[in-house]
DNA sequence: AACTATTCATAAGG
DNA sequence: TCCTTATGAATAGTT
């Protein structure tokens, strides 16, 4: 709904990021306000800024709205004293600073955020990113040969068995007569006998399908 | 947006109310989601349609905004310490799990740990690597361009001196004499004068530092 | 649940 | 931050 069609992606550029994160707070929270007006619904609503700044709608008071959500989410209370807190809380600081880390880390190697890298970082990043893509053109690679190689099988057995069935039928090993069969023969592999690694380029089977590592936010409905 | 403009007020029939809400409910959590990818903020959104049945929304996990959210209003809630540790272990939960989302996508991005991966996944890492190279390539070569121009400034400026200086002391303008002089110019500026932009291959200064422009995710939640 | 005419939100650029 | 404008998205009303 602009100039152009986004990519849903975090935005790379901290000042359009600020001035987009404006905009669509605003458009948001004046969407909270009319659902709830039209359809005469409870909603409240809280946005933290990347820069910890926080804002926040709600049509009654967000304190009633969080209570109610408690009661909602009444599945809870039992445990025990302070201390186990504490842990807790020094574990998620300490997740959350490996996360930052690696965060960081992995925005550079997505070719983002290279501020304050110096040229010896930039040439450490470019080698090891050489090195991966390396590395996945071998792996890739492989997976093609092997397939390559396994419908080459394939091909051959059922060659074979083209030749045994040709010599059950007609009762000859005459090459050029088998050969003449093969042609004829309806079970997929079409082409003469005699590369039959040359055969292959048809998928005979389906690219599995990729799994989905869905891991954003959630949207459920209970009760 | 639609056959006709609306006035924001409840809607009295009760079947389109909850029509609309449903199409509204739907698109406010996908823009509260946009919003939260887009620009890097922590979301919460918490509806209860008119029969009292909840939906929500968290980019992290409603109960970490939340308490970020009481943090936030300084109003330090009563919370029981029992489920206070539920919380900060769902929190260490949601924390690890990202951890280990990232690690291996980390490694892959390294150009490890390729089980298991579809040609096309190999096929889209291998995109995003070159895409990830080509940033960093131009990246070092804009620092590098950078310092060059910026050396060749400096040289034009020294060697302007020199030639003021020349002046001053032998009372001539006479320009090989002065190129001479130049080249025992003891200013760490060494070669001819004649191709000023080739001369600076040595570093002078310090590639600046750049502003960091910090937006990590989430907020330490602790007080 | 689909469709589509319309209005709305907003990306890009000052 | 606000203004402007072109464009894509959301959705009101209808089937």
């Amino acid at each position: 709904m602009g100039r152009g069609k986004i990519v849903i992606r975090r935005i790379d550029n901290c000042t359009s990021r600020q001035v987009t994160f404006s905009k669509r707070r605003k458009g948001l929270i004046k969407k909270a306000k009319e659902l709830a007006i039209l359809c005469d619904a409870q909603v409240g609503l809280v946005i933290f800024s990347s820069t910890g700044k926080l804002y926040e709608y709600a049509n009654t008071s967000m304190k009633s709205v969080i209570e109610r959500y408690n009661i909602c989410k009444e599945d809870q209370q039992v445990t025990d004293p302070e201390s186990e807190v504490k842990f807790w809380q020094r574990e998620a600081d300490i997740l959350r600073q490996e996360l930052q880390n690696l965060q960081e880390n992995h925005r550079q190697l997505m070719g983002e955020q290279l501020y304050g890298l110096s040229i010896r970082n930039l040439q450490d990043l470019e080698n090891q990113l050489e090195l991966s893509l390396q590395g996945v053109r071998m792996k890739k690679e492989k997976i093609l040969t092997d397939e390559i190689q396994e419908l080459d099988r394939k091909g051959n057995i059922i060659h074979q068995e083209n030749v045994e069935l040709y010599k059950k039928v007609y009762g000859t090993t005459d090459t050029t007569t088998i050969k003449h069969a093969f042609v004829q023969f309806p079970y997929g592999v079409r082409g003469g006998g005699e590369y039959p690694q040359t055969l292959f380029q048809l998928q005979l089977c389906q690219p599995e399908q990729e799994q989905y590592c869905e891991t954003s936010g959630s949207a459920s409905a209970t009760k």
